[in-house]
DNA sequence: CTTGCATGTGCAT
DNA sequence: TGCACCTGCAAGT
């Protein structure tokens, strides 16, 4: 599930297990070894997110870049064998953090970490994020909305979850084009988005839908949706909305799926 | 058992 | 625009 929140949890609770501690690192699959050498037995300093990139800062200028991509999963469990393909491994006496799957695992330095983070719009869940170099981007953009909060260079954390949601949620049609999004309309998906995500980080999971239109609320029988949370059109394909009762519409833009309501989403 | 799909990115064409 | 990467899970046989 690594979209943004997923990320600064898992900073959050590395944080919580190797802070300040000496660490070993291994590479139980190979791929990693080198690296894993240079980190075995140093100071894990503190780990951090920034959009969907996660950096751990070990003593000696060693920086670990971990990107998880689709399918990787960063796992906390009790010491022990390894199961499957682990990349890399994090582990004191009594906690081990394995890595399986990452589209990218490696080490850097201080300047290569911030030429990085240079690349990465802002993102809602870092306080110091600035909205304005995104929306600076959007109202000069042809490029539809929904396509334009996937790209990790106009901001940073948000997939394909939280693009359909976000959306929905604001009424806004995912087809018009960032410079006919008018700037009320990019305060309230932007405020939505640091409300929703840092929600995100708690519970660990994607939840979007409002108390009013609860299962409860609307009478509708109690589900949850297959990626873990209760949302309004991501994955609903051909469902009714929950709101107004039409058919939850889907097409690949930007190259993944999307989901909107055709007659809820009309605002600009 | 096999197949297909997925919350992502980057490279080739 | 398409696909390769790589793992886990759910659905189908």
């Amino acid at each position: 599930m690594p979209e943004g929140h997923t990320l600064h949890r898992l900073a959050l609770d590395l944080n919580g297990a190797f802070a300040g501690r000496v660490v070993f690192v291994s590479s139980p699959q190979g791929r990693f070894a080198e690296s894993a050498a240079l980190l075995d037995r140093t100071v894990f300093e503190t780990a951090s997110a920034h959009g969907k990139h996660l950096f751990a800062q070990f003593e000696n200028d060693h920086w670990l870049h971990v990107h998880l991509g689709l399918i990787g999963k960063l796992t906390f469990m009790a010491p022990g064998r390894p199961r499957g393909e682990v990349r890399l491994r994090m582990e004191t006496a009594d906690l081990v953090a394995d890595l399986r799957g990452p589209q990218l695992c490696t080490i850097r330095t201080a300047d290569e970490v911030s030429a990085q983070m240079a690349l990465l719009g802002p993102d809602p869940l870092r306080p110091d994020a600035d909205p304005e170099i995104a929306w600076a981007r959007i109202s000069r953009s042809g490029r539809p909305i929904a396509a334009l909060l996937m790209d990790q260079s106009v901001l940073s954390g948000v997939g394909n979850v939280y693009r359909a949601e976000v959306l929905f949620r604001n009424r806004v049609d995912p087809h018009r084009p960032g410079k006919q999004i008018s700037r009320r309309s990019w305060e309230a998906i932007w405020s939505d988005l640091v409300t929703l995500m840092p929600q995100g980080v708690i519970d660990n999971r994607i939840d979007t839908v409002r108390p009013e239109h609860t299962p409860e609320e609307m009478g509708r029988p109690p589900r949850e949706d297959d990626h873990g949370g209760e949302v309004y059109v991501y994955r609903r394909a051909g469902m009714q909305c929950w709101v107004c009762g039409s058919k939850v519409r889907t097409e690949v833009l930007a190259g993944r799926n999307l989901f909107w309501c055709g007659r809820c989403q009309r605002r600009r």
